[in-house]
DNA sequence: TGAGCGATGTGATTCAATTCACAATGTGTA
DNA sequence: TACACATTGTGAATTGAATCACATCGCTCA
């Protein structure tokens, strides 16, 4: 079920696609084209969500984008730290700067003195030994990782202890955390290199 | 198999740690602990890449470090492309400088007038309309797409026409390609409202 | 030398994700 | 109304990854 949720993110940025065009309504082939997937795998997702479509109408655009948000958006704003201010975490920071109200990154955290205090990209950065103070003062729950691959262990288990419960990260390393605490690390390099091998050897 | 390649990128930088620490030898659960995984995954990955190791002395570290190379590296310099040299492709190109040199980033491409023939992170900017001939000439046949969703579509086709084979995407979108070119996508939202939605659910 | 121990290598199994295939259903048409 | 059609919803089959479990091997030590 993990990759069907991650798979709803993608069909409501398609809906809202679709519905800009005029249309009312969806067939599962339809979504299931732009999605770059099968219809059958379409039809299960929705289903999984517990969401239901009329043969020969397809699906109802506004009420799917609805029951997605009510699925998979925080009922209430979602706070985010961001700990690693280097380019990938600026970069980071300017992509969802004002994006998403539901799902806020609010402060970010590096210890080198140049970028304390300084606002970046619409967000303060602190020194991480603020770190203890400020997220639990503002509710975070979901931790950024962009540090080097050698503190990451150590950010990881410090949020953790913060009562963190989710950590997106970019760290080349493998993060221990305890059950309940969720991890996706999206490691830029590896998957290059795994581009690269296929490049060449095909499939 | 896709998911034992991805591994072995991690396995070797777990490995070079390793061998930094001085042991000739590792076993499988030992390198399973750092990996974050099963000792029977790893067992299973080696075999899967034809290596062997020794009942009690366990894999050789050097040995297997050189077999993954062998294994996943190129075996001449493979170039690869970015495209989009916003915040995110910058960050890539600032990360990737000098690092590999059997897998360079050797040249970037954005239409904007403020980057064009800038060098960002010693990688010099062309305006789009110079893929056709640099892709080629150089010989690229890997492309990175840091380009806003729009446009992703559009410069995988471009992409793809001038023969490139693989495809790592970080423009949330579902990039549509001919059967022999792989896609990666890496899409930091999705991954984020993933996160959050399992840091407030559980598991 | 040979018995015991702790690894590896791997067939068999489990588990999850995807795809198939078709009965059930709503819509349009005559 | 009744029929034909295209689509949904979903059990069943398939695929693929991860895990189990154990026969086998190589050291070590008595």
């Amino acid at each position: 079920m993990e990759k069907t949720i991650g798979r709803m993110s993608l069909y409501r940025r398609l809906l809202l696609d679709i519905e800009k065009r005029g249309a009312s309504h969806v067939y599962s082939h339809e979504l299931a084209r732009v999605a770059g997937i099968g219809a059958a795998q379409v039809r299960r997702d929705l289903m999984t969500m517990g969401f239901s479509g009329s043969p020969s109408k397809g699906y109802h655009v506004a009420d799917l984008i609805g029951h997605i948000g009510t699925a998979i958006d925080p009922p209430e704003q979602q706070r985010v730290a961001l700990v690693g201010v280097g380019n990938l975490g600026r970069a980071i920071l300017a992509y969802f700067h004002g994006r998403r109200p539901k799902l806020a990154i609010v402060a970010a955290f590096d210890d080198d003195s140049a970028k304390v205090d300084k606002v970046v990209h619409g967000c303060r950065c602190h020194p991480l030994r603020a770190m203890s103070e400020i997220v639990p003062a503002l509710d975070i729950t979901v931790g950024i990782i962009t540090v080097p691959a050698e503190s990451a262990q150590d950010i990881a288990d410090r949020l953790v202890n913060l009562d963190i419960k989710g950590i997106l990260n970019f760290a080349p390393a493998a993060l221990r955390v305890p059950p309940g605490v969720f991890v996706d690390t999206m490691d830029i390099t590896t998957a290059l290199e795994k581009v690269a091998y296929f490049a060449r050897k095909g499939r």
